[in-house]
DNA sequence: CGCTTGACCGGAA
DNA sequence: ATTCCGGCCAAGC
C-alpha cells in the first residue's frame, strides 16, 4: 500500500525542493505543488489546492529550508508577517524587486529533469 | 467528530 | 488596480 503520502511524506518533499533552490531565485507555491513527483490529489483538476498544502509545508519548515526564497504566483511576497523581511532577504540575494513584484520567469527556478520552465508571460 | 482558518491559484466583477 | 468568489485539502480548535 502504499500510501500514504501522509503529511511528513509530502511536507519532505516540499522542503526538499526549496532546499535545493539556489541563492537569488525563487520558487511559487504552485510551482513546486505541480513540479512535486506525488501530489496528494489525483489530478482532479490543477495544483491549485496542493499550493495550499505547500503552504502549510512552509509553515512548519524548519530553519534549513529557505521558506524565504518561497512566493507566491504573483510574483511577490505571501501575505504573512514577516512578508517584509522576507522582501529584505530576497533582494539581499540579487533579486530585482520592481513595485514589490519580481520577474518571476527571471528569477523563478525550476529542477533539472523534472519539469520544464513555465515561460509564463507576464501581462500587465 | 465538525467548523474555521490558511505562507494558494485563477478567474470574474 | 482591487475585491469577491469558487475550489481543493489539511491542520488546528
Amino acid at each position: 500500500m502504499t500510501i500514504s503520502w501522509t503529511k511528513e511524506s509530502y511536507f519532505e518533499q516540499v522542503w526538499s525542493f526549496v532546499r535545493q533552490v539556489p541563492e537569488g531565485k525563487v520558487v511559487t507555491y504552485g510551482q513546486i505543488a505541480q513540479t512535486l513527483p506525488d501530489p496528494p490529489v489525483p489530478d482532479t483538476g490543477e495544483m491549485v489546492s496542493a499550493a495550499r498544502l505547500v503552504g502549510s509545508a512552509m509553515a512548519a519548515s524548519p530553519a534549513d529550508v529557505p521558506w524565504h526564497r518561497v512566493i507566491n504566483a504573483q510574483g511577490r511576497v505571501s501575505n504573512r508577517a514577516d512578508a517584509a523581511k522576507q522582501l529584505e532577504l530576497l533582494e539581499a540575494e540579487g533579486l530585482c524587486f520592481v513595485h514589490g513584484r519580481i520577474d518571476l520567469p527571471e528569477h523563478l527556478w525550476h529542477d533539472t529533469n523534472q519539469i520544464a520552465p513555465p515561460k509564463q508571460h507576464q501581462l500587465f
